[in-house]
DNA sequence: GTATTAACTGGCCGACCGGTCAATAAGGGC
DNA sequence: GCCCTTATTGACCGGTCGGCCAGTTAATAC
């Protein structure tokens, strides 16, 4: 059922499966999607996806591998890319994966399938992207301009979780009274931590 | 299949089959449990879930709403009895719903699993602890303990979406480089919520 | 004791599941 | 031209799905 007649383009087939394949998965998750779904989203048969990726679950888990790890290129890029270590590339990073979850808000729900499914594959593949990152922290902890008490991997953590939850609980969060919307609560949440990761002006304990 | 033979307790026979579909949903997703699984797990006959809760989406309908409906009940009773507002509540309340997902990590999965199904209904449920919360620190704004110039519903929701996304994201840390265990993370985000929240010695911009 | 109600069972239904297989057809090398 | 590879199809498999229904059995009301 390819566009023209009779004529055949296997690369452009296993990307139309590929492409149906984590529409469907990320909007219904895994078990509720079945071979039939995929192959009438893709306009080809069952069989047909047989041939090319062999199994159900060796479809998902190309499909997982695959978007996890263009996220996780394109973040590294862009953070290898960036400015001297300090609050700025902190501010600007946290505003980065906002914006990217805000343009891409499947991607936080393929988080957590992927969550859920207990993968062991996929936290590998953006563990450069948090070594890198916590590795910037360091760097300014190192030269006193962000707070030294604190594990950098943790921060790290810390805003790529908040982040992903915001996008991941929308709907919850629309019954909830007084939150705010994408801008506001990035604004309160970039505050929040930028204040609490900058070194106190006098000394403090405890 | 009673426990004295013969007898019958259709009410401890209701709570045998919420048991054991909240422990499998929770655990596999709806998708993934199938009647035979739950009447295999619950030690009854597929019939007499249906006779109980109608089907099987009344049944996972019900199993959230009583979920979650119980930590709302139980989280906003403990809030409503605590000390004064201020940051020593805010503390102690994100410790709390720290601790609480801490020993029932099956809450948090059950947040994925809403979250993923858009689910109407169970945001609605934890409004009442949401409002509450922010009430609090939005009272201790006013007497001068916490800053001021963050909307308090966006404090509950950061601090509850981190806390519960440390939990669900659980398997994927495991991979990451440097990232702490479960006394240490709430450490430092404690140290970095609290210090960002905290009003600053002088006035400050920005 | 008997009638009524509700808990509970086992068997059955049509639909759908993931996967296989033989057959067909197109493309590329020669 | 022919041949070999492979993309592609549709029919088919055994098994499982959620749900239904007729029948049996225990508690209850009178």
């Amino acid at each position: 059922m390819n566009s023209p007649t009779g004529t055949r383009d296997p690369d452009q087939t296993r990307e139309r499966i590929l492409d149906a394949a984590y529409k469907l998965f990320v909007d219904k998750g895994f078990a509720a999607v079945s071979m039939r779904d995929l192959a009438e989203e893709s306009g080809v048969t069952k069989s047909l996806i047989h041939h090319h990726f062999g199994s159900k679950e060796a479809l998902w888990e190309l499909v997982k591998e695959r978007a996890i790890e263009a996220y996780a290129k394109g973040q590294v890029a862009e953070l290898e890319a960036a400015e001297e270590p300090g609050p700025q590339l902190l501010h600007d990073s946290i505003e980065r994966y906002f914006r990217f979850l805000q343009e891409h808000p499947e991607v936080a729900r393929l988080f957590a399938w992927t969550h859920l499914d207990a993968d062991q594959s996929c936290g590998k593949l953006d563990a450069e992207l948090v070594r890198l990152g916590a590795e910037r922290i360091r760097q300014a902890q190192g030269r006193g301009l962000l707070r030294a008490d604190v594990n950098p991997a943790n921060v790290v953590t810390l805003f790529v979780g908040c982040c992903t939850h915001w996008f991941q609980a929308r709907a919850h969060h629309a019954h909830w009274p007084g939150v705010g919307d994408d801008e506001e609560f990035l604004d309160d949440f970039l505050k929040i931590v930028m204040g609490g990761l900058l070194p106190r002006d006098g000394k403090e304990g405890s």
